[in-house]
RNA sequence: CGGGGAGUAGCGCAGUCUGGUAGCGCGCCUGCUUUGGGAGCAGGAUGUCGCAGGUUCGAAUCCUGUCUCCCCGACCA
């Protein structure tokens, strides 16, 4: 008999749609009317606030300052570096007016308010950042300058998808200022470290820590690094990028420091960022046919506990008996925080409740109904394996003793199941044997084929163009070129040059 | 931004061609029954038909404009 799934859709029928039916059935987000925005609800929110908070420390362990930059940014600033408003001229909210005027009954930007000087909704903030860096950095003794905000940005989307590309988004940005560029590359790299290792223990996300080719570079830096995750169709996230910026900002922005020698030096900056497109990648490596499967270190909820009420007598000590449980868990430590845990005694129906959290992806669902509390007993369901083999819902009734004794180390093998189950999917899916473009086109032909990692002689300019546009021609992209891949050896397998290095093809979101 | 599709109750849809004052399923509310579970029966509530103009005695329906969403493309840290 067919499990019936909690979603309306499959991974397997459309991937596209189950993406969408996850983010409502889960209630992650919702569209908001204004175009390219979401809400983000409660239990979506809940994920980022966790991301923030393991992502934050991270960052601060690093020796990096929080600090705010403004939402406005003046035209000017942008103006200064060539690359950069190349890059994001396109795609800029501007605000040209400060005061609304009725006429006809209608509000309209009163044209007595226009501003001398327009404003844009950052996109980023390395201009208006660097304009304070060059305050505060006069000498040598004030280098390195580690600073980071956690913002919303806007970039004007042609085409927008929930959490993977959204008009608004949230993220962090790190902007950092460096003697040298020694320096300023090694912090690129630390930060790109830092995202691989929250990607893949915090996320259970397995994610290819690269460099990006030419044409994917940030605009106006001198090298961008990337982790790209591979979703269930085997498409490529960018799931987080670091820039090595050179000297270009400092030199926009002015940002010079005195040497020991005396002498005036540009600084080599950086910058690097994450944002609510985290939880997209979430979602497609973890989610199934039933909804989200939460990684239990960003879970809001960790166990939830569901009690089978029946408005009855019994009930009073069914709930006690919760209460008494979810006490116990909360005194519970996993992953060096104590345990979340979550009584959930909304007036609604047990079997729904139940379904809700199987749906949101709540790592451990536990029901109680009266003959558990007689026998001291508390039935457990794992997100992670929810059926199983004869398709029936696994649900195991144990001690409550035991199962709050293990409800650490059981979270923590749900978060290891999550990274093994995806970390297989991702090495079965990366193909490196391929060495001309024919089979590299047969081999896009299959049903979720993952990358190709090819050799390939770095083109630059005109001759990177091309190979671009013959990828582009197959939907395919250039993904980034690992830091662990093996040597080259061999020819490029697009221009027959001497190969200098390994690079990865798919296609991407 | 170009091509295609769509907006009617919380969700999914019918009704639109052929204008006559809005309906179905699920969900929701109430009651009864049921009880290791994604229940059954009965009754009930919920819509300025995306928004704004226009045509008309009369518009969900016809016309114009506009907003939002989905798919493809272009674009894209």
């Amino acid at each position: 008999m067919a499990i019936k799934h909690a979603l309306p859709v499959t991974r397997a029928a459309d991937f596209a749609a189950w993406y969408q039916a996850v983010i409502s059935e889960a209630d992650l987000a919702e569209e908001s009317g204004v175009r390219g925005c979401m809400v983000i609800r409660p239990w979506g929110y809940g994920i980022w606030e966790r991301i923030q908070k393991l992502m934050d420390a991270r960052i601060k362990a690093a020796g990096v300052e929080n600090c705010y930059f403004p939402l406005f940014i003046p035209l000017s600033f942008f103006e200064k570096e060539a690359d950069h408003v190349d890059g994001f001229a396109k795609e800029m909210a501007v605000v040209t007016h400060h005061r609304l005027k009725g006429v006809d009954g209608k509000l309209v930007p009163d044209p007595e308010s226009k501003l001398e000087e327009p404003l844009v909704v950052r996109p980023t903030s390395e201009t208006v950042i660097g304009q304070a860096m060059s305050r505060w950095v006069q000498s040598w003794r004030d280098l390195p300058l580690l600073t980071n905000q956690w913002a919303n940005v806007v970039r004007w989307e042609m085409r927008t998808r929930m959490f993977l590309r959204t008009s608004e988004f949230l993220w962090q940005e790190g902007h950092t200022a460096h003697a040298d560029r020694a320096d300023a590359l090694e912090e690129t790299l630390r930060a790109l470290e830092m995202y691989r290792d929250f990607s893949e223990t915090a996320l259970a996300m397995p994610v290819v820590a690269g460099e990006k080719p030419e044409n994917e570079r940030f605009p106006g830096a001198v090298a961008t690094y990337s982790i790209e995750a591979m979703m269930q169709d085997g498409k490529a996230l960018q799931a987080g990028t670091s820039h090595y910026l050179g000297t270009g900002f400092a030199e926009a922005a002015n940002i010079k420091y005195q040497d020991k020698e005396g002498g005036q030096q540009l600084c080599h900056t950086t910058s690097w960022g994450v944002s609510t497109r985290l939880i997209g990648g979430v979602i497609m490596v973890h989610g199934d046919d039933d909804g989200l499967r939460c990684p239990p270190q960003v879970a809001p909820h960790q166990i939830v506990i569901v009690p089978m009420l029946r408005d009855q007598p019994e009930d009073e000590a069914i709930i006690a008996y919760c209460r008494d449980l979810h006490k116990a868990l909360l005194g519970q430590s996993a992953f060096g925080e104590p345990v979340r845990s979550h009584l959930d005694l909304k007036a609604a129906k047990a079997s729904n409740k139940r379904w809700g959290w199987v749906k949101k992806g709540a790592p451990i669902v536990i029901e109680v109904g009266g003959r558990d509390v007689a026998g001291g007993n508390v039935s457990v369901l794992r997100r992670d394996r929810l059926y199983r083999e004869d398709g029936k819902i696994d649900s195991a009734i144990l001690p409550r003793d035991a199962f709050v004794a293990e409800a650490a180390a059981t979270l923590e093998a749900i978060e290891k199941a999550l990274y093994v189950d995806a970390r297989g999917f991702l090495d079965a899916r990366i193909e490196r044997r391929i060495a001309d473009q024919a089979a590299l086109e047969h081999h896009f032909d299959a049903d979720k084929p993952g990358w190709v990692e090819v050799n390939w002689a770095k083109p630059t300019g005109a001759a990177l163009d091309k190979v671009v546009e013959w990828l582009k021609g197959r939907k395919l992209t250039l993904r980034n070129v690992p830091l662990d891949a093996s040597a080259a050896e061999g020819a490029c397998i697009f221009t027959g040059e001497a190969a200098v290095e390994r690079v990865l093809v798919g296609r991407s979101y």
